[in-house]
DNA sequence: TTGAAAGCGCTAACAA
DNA sequence: TTGTTAGCGCTTTCAA
């Protein structure tokens, strides 16, 4: 049995209070009592009991983080790494970190139910935020404390730290325009996300800007997942009319893409560019290294969970809503259009 | 305020204890009075306090989860399809999940010896075991309860899974040594980690068992990331004498010695056989696809999962050591040797 | 069928 | 400088 503080004050024959407050290094103990208390209780291995410190406190200095998990094989890095950003961030701070994996739907409202409702963590982190977001809904008409990574359309004011998705996705749209391409095909995250639409738009505003006709039917859909990209680019790629450029919503699905485009034998770069979102390592490790927009995955964890516990501590944010810029990384995967009019090299043939 | 057992108990004019066995639906409740409790703690929005029922039951009903995170950008897929298997179980079990990331080392340890001692979770998973883990040695000297995801060489027994991974290395080596490779080299994981061990273990079987000899400078070590598979592989082939086949410690190593290979023009599968460990989704969609052994991953942290909460409710264990038999695939990144006199075609060139 | 009382381990206001 | 008392919200004997 663990040492308890009535241990501790048996043995030194004094009460409960006073080694409590010797321990926590209140001023109002004599100093000689004090170091003696600290001696028993390290020689008693004493550690304090945080469930009871918890319930006394009424606080429990621990975050809650329900990571969106879509099926078994899930295993998007991008997760890992900003699961290491909040973890690191809440150990400095000597909180504690609670994590549920649930798929988006019943479970997971249930998850966040179980959580707020339970008194198990003082605040949470959400992630993926959705058009008309339940879980920010509940949460705010529970007045929970929460930081999102990204907003919400629905009218609430609640802190949150984002990429401008839109800039980003106007970033590599753009370059690639700026290489000639016009024949653009985009597949995109499931529009229910809200950085997926961000994106979605910042890609049709280049293309609007350049003066380049939006082709619906080259805009398809896919989970995030690099399967969903083969697919998507292999379908993409068996058009009469192929697109020279494939612009995908993220790393994964962008490596997905680059395979199928592999596949066909075509040479990416050339024959076809492709880009991604996120910049994971992988993404500067692939073949041809992939061009994409750096998001700082794992300083935007650390920072939400700064401002999570800074809520929790009552301070005031100087910042409620955060939006960090993008950055453009051009990289192989991106080159000149094959149709372009632009020639490549002074000797090469133009059309 | 949360609604508690007292301000039901002076609604409904009855004891806090009544109200109590009610809730916990006690058969020893007159049926009337019980229906009325629960129809006032509904409308009350009443949810227990969790903190208060662990105090009181001296169980915490959470099991906690250290990552093993190698630095900030730290994005092994492998870990979210670990933790997905972890948390899905837990939430099934109606368990809380407490996850730590910390890089292997002093604050390692302060975060096993934060979690065990303060009554935080009632059990541990562990993962990548080390030789003379410390982790190990310490979680059995407090006698707390956890299991492992592979076996240690410290003279304890405790329960764990794992993947054999010699027999593992054995199988993908063989299948290459099949292809007429005679010139392997090999990118281990450091050699403190147990699998690392086993897997160079069987490999070196399987040369030795087809009386190839073993040329300790074809064997580089990683740190199992992208950029590691890269940088040795690199090296590897600016040999004079380059391998036919480099045979990675993981998926993520194997993937960056592809890209070191393909940025030297070689074609993976014909100039050079590039295989893994893990399959992680990745590996079926890298180009080639990568041949790798496969392990079951998702299913390991349920697995893992579900025999830590049979310990914690004292069940018995049917089998305390799980050793999961490992399974080839065969993909296109590894191929006959160019060096071979086997030939690949009829109409082939040999040598 | 219900309630009173004790206690899980800790902190904190107040008194001495 | 120390101790007494109360209480966080809950469960569980034991007695009525």
């Amino acid at each position: 049995m663990p040492a308890t503080l009535k241990d501790i004050a048996k043995k030194v024959g004094l009460s409960v209070t006073t080694v409590s407050r010797a321990l926590n290094d209140y001023p109002d103990v004599n100093p000689e009592t004090k170091e003696r208390i600290r001696q028993v209780a390290r020689e008693m291995d004493y550690h304090p009991h945080v469930i009871a410190q918890k319930l006394q406190k009424k606080r429990t200095d621990t975050i809650g983080f329900i990571i969106p998990t879509a099926g078994p094989r899930f295993s998007d890095p991008f997760f890992i790494e900003l699961l290491t950003g909040i973890g690191n961030e809440t150990a400095h701070q000597e909180f504690d970190l609670l994590v549920s994996t649930r798929a988006p739907g019943d479970q997971e409202m249930e998850a966040y139910r179980r959580i707020v409702h339970g008194n198990r963590v003082d605040g949470i982190v959400l992630t993926r935020t959705r058009h008309g977001d339940q879980r920010i809904s509940c949460l705010i008409d529970s007045d929970f404390p929460f930081v999102a990574f990204g907003p919400c359309d629905l009218p609430y004011d609640f802190p949150y730290v984002d990429v401008d998705g839109r800039e980003g996705m106007s970033l590599v749209t753009q370059h690639l325009v700026d290489l000639g391409h016009r024949r653009l095909a985009y597949i995109t995250a499931p529009l229910e996300l809200m950085f997926a639409t961000y994106r979605l738009e910042g890609h049709r505003e280049a293309l609007a800007r350049n003066g380049i006709p939006i082709d619906d039917s080259l805009i398809l859909t896919g989970d995030l997942t690099e399967r969903a990209g083969y697919e998507a680019a292999k379908q993409l790629l068996a058009r009469r009319d192929p697109p020279t450029a494939i612009v995908a919503c993220n790393d994964l699905m962008a490596l997905g893409a680059m395979s199928a485009a592999l596949e066909r034998g075509m040479a990416i770069g050339e024959d076809i560019s492709v880009t991604g979102f996120d910049d994971i390592p992988l993404a500067a490790h692939s073949h041809p290294p992939l061009t994409t927009v750096q998001q700082p995955i794992y300083e935007i964890g650390k920072r939400i969970c700064h401002m999570l516990i800074k809520i929790l501590k009552g301070e005031d944010l100087t910042e409620r809503q955060v939006i960090l810029e993008p950055r453009l990384v051009m990289r192989k995967s991106s080159g000149r259009s094959p149709l372009s009019l632009l020639q490549k090299e002074p000797y090469s043939e133009s059309i």
